[in-house]
DNA sequence: CGCTAATCTGGAACAAGTTTCAGACTGGTG
DNA sequence: CACCAGTCTGAAACTTGTTCCAGATTAGCG
């Protein structure tokens, strides 16, 4: 029974060489429609056409528009990821390193807001259909964020509180992106959510 | 200057008799499709038939399929307003009432998954052009909030608490109507995010 | 090399949101 | 009543995501 679920979940035989370079090409593709015009501006004629693909070809690398940009927010995540080991934030508290580690992110975004809209409008308006991807990309989040509070053994609770500032992470992104909400008031929801792991420095208690 | 506000805000001629009945009868058309598969089950067409106008008619009163399903929305908050006046939440401390609040209308949602589906998904990826019935929907939600809490003039930190309780909640829909949290889950996600408002009964400090 | 299965291409076709428009209808006004 | 402006209808057209397919290309294999 376990034996065949890693597989299950990975039915993707390994790409070939020429493969994972389309694969590549299609990501920076709509990384680059992505930055002219946000989510709107990735038409899957033209990410195909920029990437030299059949329009039949991108479908079967990437299912749908949505899972594109899931996989591309999965591919930015990953470099945040990188960028975060080589400099950790320093915060005493894990609140504090926390709430760094996501202003940081969101600073990186808002470099570029139409890529960022591009990128969160799919992650939240993703069904069913995406939620395998949608799920690898908020367990990365999720890695991320423990990195930040230094927990390798989360409880219950902690995981509570990690998703309800995931939660917030997105929907914060969300109003920011559409214009409802300031970037000082997304670093305050920010700072405030964080208020949820608790002042103490991590190691005591 | 401040005397054409209110009046700039509500473009809207007030309604004759039959047209505001044109715009229950697509509310309710709308709902009903929305019932049946969610956001995906609500197509324009549809929705014209069903309400017996015309689809030039249905782009009239709603510019798009988002605003539609915003505004169903923000009907279905004030029914849920003015069941929460009727019957109050009974918790001694802010915290408890807010998040039996919100389990109610959790509740009210899972009586109907594909409406809620359908409702929460158009509010989330709404964008730009329906910002300003977006936050129709977020100045209600804010207010159901802030009567749970018993708070009249609420302090910039008590708003910035109500927003994160406002992003939690819509996150954790989000997640939950993809399949990626259970409902004991979200149940948790709202008891933790409430730990914000803080353990004391309204009135002390 | 030659074979076979899988993949890729170009392009048509389909689905659903949105726009447009000419003509019919309605409500208020002189 | 006659008229005007605004509204509604019915239908076609346009856009963009998605599907489908026949033929060309590629990859792995004997």
């Amino acid at each position: 029974m376990g034996r065949m679920t890693a597989e299950a979940r990975r039915a993707e035989p390994p790409l070939t060489e020429r493969q994972e370079a389309r694969r590549r090409r299609i990501l920076r593709a709509a990384a680059q429609l992505a930055c002219r015009g946000g989510f709107e501006a990735v038409q899957m004629r033209e990410v195909a056409e920029a990437a030299g693909v059949a329009l039949g070809t991108l479908y079967r690398y990437f299912p749908s528009k949505i899972h594109l940009l899931v996989a591309l927010m999965e591919d930015q995540l990953q470099d945040l990821r990188r960028a975060l080991r080589r400099h950790p934030p320093t915060g005493d508290d894990a609140a504090g390193r926390v709430a760094e580690t996501l202003m940081r992110a969101f600073r990186a975004l808002q470099r570029d807001p139409h890529l960022a809209d591009a990128m969160v409008r799919a992650l939240t308006f993703a069904d069913r259909g995406a939620s395998a991807e949608v799920e690898a990309v908020s367990r990365l989040t999720t890695k991320i964020v423990l990195d930040a509070m230094g927990l390798a053994e989360p409880t219950q609770e902690q995981l509570s509180v990690v998703r309800v500032i995931e939660h917030t992470w997105h929907s914060a992104l969300i109003t920011w992106l559409s214009g409802r909400e300031s970037i000082a008031q997304v670093g305050r929801d920010i700072e405030t959510v964080c208020g949820l792991i608790g002042p103490r420095p991590a190691g005591t208690g």
